[in-house]
DNA sequence: TTCCCGGACT
DNA sequence: AGTCCAGGAA
């Protein structure tokens, strides 16, 4: 079976740091993981500038905006109606943690997960997104992406997100800086090599498996 | 499972 | 016209 630090040392040497989450400041990668669900990133894009023109994700101007000019700001990244909601209660729910991201008074990883997961529109996946990209935390975040990518590693319970995870620990050695860059790495590796079977087969990773084998 | 929703690509 | 995309809720 392949191994998670082999996996992560062999995409690194062949793609480099990743670079992800591409942000400014921590509120952008807040509302980016927000409209980037379920869209492409260059449609999040479009409303993520024009949102960062309009209030520079500035709590006051954010909170401040009707629910009409936030859906306006937002709309090519579809779902504008829940993703405006959403952005709402993120934003006042970090207002009453005084945009501290840090873990509070004793809670625990998980029971911040929790609190997170009460949020309407925040799933499992944006949940670990802001563990892993806002709160610093070692987080495995077993999206579409990777989960096809594990599937075809071999790996079992990769059709369910809850399910994965329930099933993968990152190695105890990795640094929140490096499950940052693992799952960018996974994510730039599927936009380009998970299209389908053919290209998968001729990327570097088959081939390396190939040769690990032999 | 179905609905939420726009834009790019086929 | 149909499909896909860094999902989530009911």
């Amino acid at each position: 079976m392949i191994e998670l630090n082999w996996l992560y040392q062999t995409l690194s040497k062949h793609m480099g740091p990743s670079g992800w989450w591409p942000a400014d400041s921590k509120q952008e990668i807040i509302i980016g993981a927000i409209l980037v669900q379920n869209t492409t990133w260059k449609n999040a894009d479009l409303s993520l500038q024009a949102l960062k023109n309009k209030t520079n994700f500035k709590p006051e101007k954010i909170l401040h905006l009707t629910d009409q000019e936030l859906i306006e700001t937002i709309k090519p990244s579809g779902f504008y109606r829940n993703k405006s909601r959403t952005i709402k209660l993120i934003y006042q729910w970090f207002n009453n943690r005084d945009w501290n991201f840090l873990l509070q008074n004793g809670e625990t990883k998980s029971q911040l997960r929790k609190e997170l997961l009460n949020i309407t529109g925040i799933g499992n996946e944006t949940a670990d997104v802001y563990l892993v990209y806002i709160f610093d935390q070692v987080e495995f975040i077993p999206d579409s992406y990777t989960r096809r990518l594990f599937k075809k590693l071999g790996f079992s319970h990769t059709n369910r997100y809850e399910d994965l995870k329930c099933h993968i620990t990152l190695p105890q050695e990795f640094t929140y800086h490096e499950a940052q860059d693992f799952h960018g790495l996974i994510d730039e590796f599927g936009k380009i090599y998970l299209k389908n079977d053919v290209i998968f087969n001729n990327s570097f990773l088959a081939k390396e498996i190939q040769l690990s084998k032999s």
